[in-house]
RNA sequence: GGGGGAGUGUCCCGAGUGGCAAAGGGAGCUGACUGUAAAUCAGCCGCCUCAUGGCUUCGCAGGUUCGAGUCCUGCCUCCCCCA
């Protein structure tokens, strides 16, 4: 591909984060001369973003980290409405008190990413429900509706996937997309946004609001759309067994966090260091050479630049060490997730089920554990359970006072004396 | 308004003749092999139970039957054709 002029779009480019732009010259144009004001919008959907949601937070940092002006939108309002892109089903409408609280426990994450302030490349943090709620129905109509082409809406592949494959798509649905085009032109009246960013799966939303913003009056603006994410053997990004992988850090540990990139299939490593990581590229391009199990060492660091952005280099240096002592040398490391029981309970004799499958839950349920012992997927202290009916003593408890219980290789949970 | 079709193991897709805890995929979990990778092979994959067994599942609510996902009635939702 051609050289971009900017630092910006050169460094988007060669970490892999654009898959279309909309106007790649007037954009890179406004972006050598730090003129850029890009939003990108996060649904209040849940109480914390996940990995899904991180490419596009990467974009906003290296944004702010090229002289350009982020701006991080909390889709207040727009959750309220429900996004048909990319979904069979209607999304459940949540009440507007949850969409608060989630709203406000998604704030947090932004911040470890970007600047915020009042400078030029400071970042703001604005909220659609700020404008959005205040809409007039019928002069909404009149001012935006009318340059809506219903023929060009139901060619729009989040609609027409819904249409074709016979699902329902109501009305308030439908409108989505007009009132993220409104979004854009909001931001750029009182922000002088110019760009807009987001998953492929945004770019006709974003389109919409580049042409609504054309129509309206306003300066030129631009859409740029980074590829939807999936690991090399097709998987989406952010899913594991116990669910998404969550950004805030109470809702999934910083270890856990560390632990998701550190099992990172050996082709997507290189793809992942520029993608989710600051280091420079000639750095990356060395441990991207590194074959068999020398790649190791380059999951190790992606594991550490990953959780360190997120969490703190504290958290990730522990998170490390932590995997270090627990697989590297098969010892039990005392920062592994850990679970309270009492004396008394203890004295009494836990049940090797219960341990498992309440107490830790590890396993979800007890017949689940059951299977997993016959497997011999389940160890205590590092023994393989074989007898379901074995009990846990005070007597199992090593010299550090802790019971490790472990679920095949990977998932360990300490018991920990209250 | 009239006519026709569909809703299945709460992750997804999808068979199903009155005996069904319900075929088969995919996803997922464990084991083997490895490098906390991928691929491959094996086992598991509703809940409770040592186990015989028990309980809860096929849109919702009733009914027929020894027995219903399967038959009947009503309702809900969706799709198609006609008006």
């Amino acid at each position: 591909m051609t050289a971009f002029k900017s630092d910006f779009m050169n460094v988007l480019q060669s970490r892999g984060f654009i898959h279309q732009i909309s106007d790649p010259d007037s954009l890179d144009a406004l972006a050598a001369k730090g003129e850029v004001v890009a939003y990108v919008g996060y649904d209040c959907t849940a109480a914390s973003l996940h990995v899904g949601h991180l490419l596009s937070i990467m974009m906003l940092h290296w944004l702010q980290a090229t002289g350009n002006k982020p701006i991080a939108l909390m889709g207040g309002g727009t959750t309220r409405v429900g996004d048909p892109s990319g979904r069979d089903e209607t999304r459940k409408i949540l009440t507007y008190e949850q969409i608060d609280a989630n709203k406000e426990s998604i704030k947090g994450t932004f911040s470890k990413f970007i600047t915020f302030g009042d400078g030029h490349s400071d970042a703001v943090m604005a909220d659609n429900a700020e404008w959005l709620t205040k809409l007039n129905y019928i002069e909404m109509l009149r001012d935006v509706g009318r340059h809506f082409s219903i023929n060009r809406m139901l060619t729009m592949d989040s609609v027409k996937l819904r249409l074709d494959r016979e699902q329902e798509l109501s009305f308030i649905e439908f409108n989505y997309m007009i009132l993220q085009s409104y979004d854009f032109v909001e931001l750029a009246r009182r922000y002088k946004c110019n760009l807009q960013m987001g998953g492929s799966d945004q770019w006709g939303n974003i389109v919409n609001g580049v042409d609504l913003g054309r129509r309206m009056g306003t300066h030129q603006l631009h859409a740029l759309t980074c590829p939807l994410l999936t690991t090399a053997s097709g998987a989406k990004m952010g899913k594991t067994a116990a669910g998404a992988v969550w950004l805030n850090g109470d809702m999934l540990a910083p270890y856990d966090y560390w632990q998701y990139w550190r099992n990172t299939e050996d082709a997507d490593v290189g793809r992942f260091l520029k993608l989710f990581t600051l280091l420079p590229m000639d750095e990356i391009e060395r441990l991207s050479k590194l074959q068999g199990a020398e790649i190791n060492d380059a999951k190790k660091i992606l594991a550490t630049e990953a959780t360190a952005l997120m969490h703190g280099r504290d958290a990730a240096d522990k998170a490390e060490a932590t995997a270090r002592t627990t697989f590297e040398q098969g010892g039990t490391a005392q920062d592994l997730p850990s679970v309270e029981i009492s004396r008394g309970e203890l004295d009494a004799g836990i049940g090797v089920l219960v341990a498992f499958a309440e107490k830790t839950g590890l396993v979800a349920s007890n017949g689940e554990a059951r299977r997993q012992i016959k497997a011999g997927g389940l160890k205590v202290n590092d023994a393989p359970v074989t007898d379901e009916k074995m009990t846990l003593t005070a007597n199992d408890l090593s010299s550090d006072g802790v019971i490790k219980l472990s679920m095949g290789k990977k998932k360990h949970v300490l018991l920990r004396l209250a």
